[in-house]
RNA sequence: GCCUUGGUAGCUCAGUCGGUAGAGCAGUAGACUGAAAAUCUACGUGUCGGUGGUUCAAUUCCGCCCCAAGGCA
């Protein structure tokens, strides 16, 4: 049996330096950057999504960057069937993959075997439902799951409208019930990976996250937006549901202050690195790094020495 | 100086016909299997501006004071 293939993760909240830190490790390892960022993946979506720079990218090549229109919708399994790809080709250049990015759900499916639904996808049988809940009501619709896949239905908060509509989808368009997904054993690894995580001081990560929010607004979130929704990118397209995108368009059309928009902005990124800190807090072996207590470079060195080691 | 309206949770405010009060947001914790930067769940004690008075009982009624906004001089 030929054993897994290494690969090293840094993941994180937002804002959290993840970015860098992988940069500063290309001075010490062959690396390969594999962009885990569920945004990042939109072309012309530069500004808002923090997306590494073309000088980032000259010096280190980035994978899984700018993989399709923000006019599309792009999904989790299409995410690692493709990372998947970028992984075997960084490995047969002789160079070290580096996963980067705060996606939880791209990474546990990178990790782990996961059924992911099956295959299934079909809006028309959403579309469906989402009649249904809009009829007749969320506990409507939670009920008839409840009807077809009790155990799914026992998960699902009949509010989490979205989750039991595709729960209802899963079963109605592979036959097996949603709930017939099990999370796999930890034994059942895909990668042979080394997973680390950025960790700051909750106050210091607000404050970042706030900065950071105005230097995008001065480095022109706005006309990177304005340019997106000329270019025909509906406003209800998947990609303009990323933070930063779906705030700006109301800023647009004039019905919110640039201050307040940049509140709204900074608050909703606050709350979702927090979300994201609870899904990499119950990741199997995640190893926090404390990025306060040393300089990002020694960390580097240290992740790199760490990784010759256990070669 | 006078009049009016306010002063209640970190913020915006509701409310108590007198029995020490509750929403939204924030915050904190959590969930998460082809939308995941999405979607969803749980958690609310604070001298009810201060001080006297009436009362068995005052955040609530009355007096005075302080602060804020507006108006009149």
């Amino acid at each position: 049996m030929p054993h897994k293939t290494r690969v090293l993760a840094v993941v994180g909240p937002t804002a959290g330096g993840k970015s860098d830190l992988a940069m500063a490790l290309a001075q010490y390892l062959p690396i390969e950057i594999v962009c885990m960022d569920s945004m990042q993946i939109y072309q012309g979506m530069d500004i808002g999504t923090a997306k590494p720079t073309p000088e980032d990218r000259t010096r280190v090549a980035h994978h899984m960057l700018d993989v399709c229109t923000p006019h599309q919708a792009y999904s989790v399994a299409e995410y690692v069937e493709a990372a998947d790809a970028a992984i075997a080709g960084i490995v047969v250049r002789g160079h070290v993959p580096v996963l980067v990015g705060g996606t939880g759900l791209y990474l546990r499916a990178l990790r782990y075997p996961m059924t992911l639904g099956g295959g299934a996808r079909d809006d028309a049988v959403r579309a469906r439902y989402q009649q249904m809940l809009e009829k007749e009501g969320a506990q409507a619709v939670h009920a008839l799951l409840h009807q077809r896949d009790p155990e799914a239905a026992r998960t699902l908060h009949p509010n989490n409208t979205r989750r039991v509509i595709r729960a209802l989808e899963v079963l109605e368009v592979t036959g097996q019930p949603f709930s017939s997904q099990r999370m796999p054993e930890e034994h059942e690894e895909r990668y042979a990976m080394t997973v680390l995580g950025t960790q700051w001081p909750r106050p210091t990560l607000y404050e970042r996250i706030n900065l950071r929010v105005e230097r995008m607004m001065q480095a022109g979130l706005v006309e990177e937006v304005r340019a997106l929704l000329d270019s025909g990118v509906s406003p209800d397209a998947q990609s303009m549901q990323g933070l930063g995108y779906k705030e700006v368009i109301p800023y647009l059309a004039g019905q919110a202050t640039r201050e307040d928009t940049v509140e709204l902005i900074s608050r909703r990124t606050r709350n979702y690195a927090k979300r994201q800190l609870t899904w990499f807090n119950r990741e199997p072996g995640l190893i926090w790094i404390d990025m306060k207590s040393q300089p990002q470079k020694e960390w580097a060195a240290r992740i790199a020495a760490r990784w010759h080691n256990e070669h």
